[in-house]
DNA sequence: TAGACTGCGCATGCGG
DNA sequence: CCGCATGCGC
DNA sequence: GTCTA
């Protein structure tokens, strides 16, 4: 048993609660134990043997328990009932970008589709429309959205990403409207693999910028297109993000899109502890909401009284201790 | 052991 | 036509 | 479901 097939069974059993209606959190906690599973390091079934699970943060007693239960015997009987309850197209469909649990259950409840195959149909028939909240435009949306599952690939080596968005940047540069203008996410921190890449400008008009975002030659699909954000998906498979913030917010932006989400976390908890409040607008003091940063990102670590730490340092693996302890590499 | 767990922009449909 | 609620995604 | 106060 791999970690990354009891991390799966995790991730189904989040789906399934999911699409139940089960309380959010719930869901979010199965499906965070997953991801926590996935990428750890060490053999999950040596972590069991040893009794050491609840010892991971985002693993509690009652996930530690089901881990045993996989280890021992090869399945989840949780797993087992929840899959018996729904159909197994529905957890496919649920992977449709633009259709959620809610939109899952009601195709299903309403016209018993349970397939994509026969969601599509039902869509190109025109079948969908006049379901509660579902008019001909959301049924084309569900058929891009079907097409896009199929032609997009999984994460993007960092090797082809780079190139990409230093395209894009570069276009975008060349706008007068376009003032500062930084990559975020898992791009800026130089991860192997990167699952979108995100684009931050400050912009006293963004309008022409974002005509111009969406309009690129390599922009296969447009998923939004407003004045603060818009976001396509581009020839290479992947998303692109937009967003248009204002400048005194800029660098609380860039440090908050650039992660890691586990990175941010612990800076939030941090401030908190201080008195403070950290979001993507800036540095507040918690009692007054006095600004105390937000306009460039070493100002927000300035403001926690440590140093700038680089992007590709920002996991969440002590990196936040080292910089506060001015032990920074 | 009770309460928090981010909260906001966009797209869409609904209802006044 | 316009404001509001909902679903979705992050 | 997990964590914290």
């Amino acid at each position: 048993m791999t970690n990354a097939q009891v991390a799966r069974i995790f991730a189904e059993v989040a789906d399934i609660l999911e699409i139940l209606g089960e309380n959010p959190y719930r869901v979010q906690a199965y499906r965070r134990a997953a991801q926590i599973i996935e990428n750890l390091t060490e053999d999950i079934v040596d972590l069991a043997r040893r009794d050491e699970l609840e010892k991971i943060p985002g693993i509690g007693a009652s996930i530690a328990q089901k881990v045993k239960e996989i280890v021992a015997t090869g399945r989840l009987k949780q797993h087992e009932e929840l899959k018996a309850k729904i159909p197994p197209g529905l957890l496919e469909m649920l992977q449709i970008p633009g259709m959620g649990p809610k939109k899952v259950l009601l195709v299903y409840k309403r016209l018993g589709i349970d397939s994509v195959q026969k969601l599509e149909e039902a869509a190109k028939a025109g079948r969908l429309r006049g379901l509660p909240g579902m008019g001909a435009k959301t049924e084309q949306n569900i058929l891009r959205g079907i097409q896009l599952l199929r032609s997009t690939r999984g994460r993007l080596p960092l090797g082809i990403a780079l190139p990409a968005a230093n395209k894009i940047v570069a276009e975008l540069k060349e706008l007068p409207q376009v003032e500062r203008i930084t990559t975020a996410g898992s791009l800026r921190r130089m991860k192997e693999t990167i699952g979108d890449i995100d684009i931050l400008i400050t912009s006293p008009d963004p309008k022409p910028v974002m005509d111009r975002f969406v309009s690129m030659p390599m922009v296969k699909e447009v998923l939004a297109h407003g004045t603060t954000k818009s976001s396509v998906i581009i020839d290479a498979g992947t998303q692109v993000d937009l967003r248009v913030v204002p400048p005194e917010s800029f660098g609380a932006a860039q440090q908050y899109f650039t992660g890691s989400k586990d990175h941010n976390i612990r800076l939030r908890e941090l401030a908190i502890k201080k008195g403070l409040k950290i979001n993507e607008y800036g540095v507040f003091k918690a009692d007054t909401g006095e600004r105390l940063a937000g306009e460039h990102e070493e100002e927000m670590y300035a403001a926690l009284d440590m140093p700038w730490i680089p992007p590709e340092m920002r996991e969440n693996w002590g990196e936040i201790e080292a910089a506060l302890e001015g032990r920074l590499p």
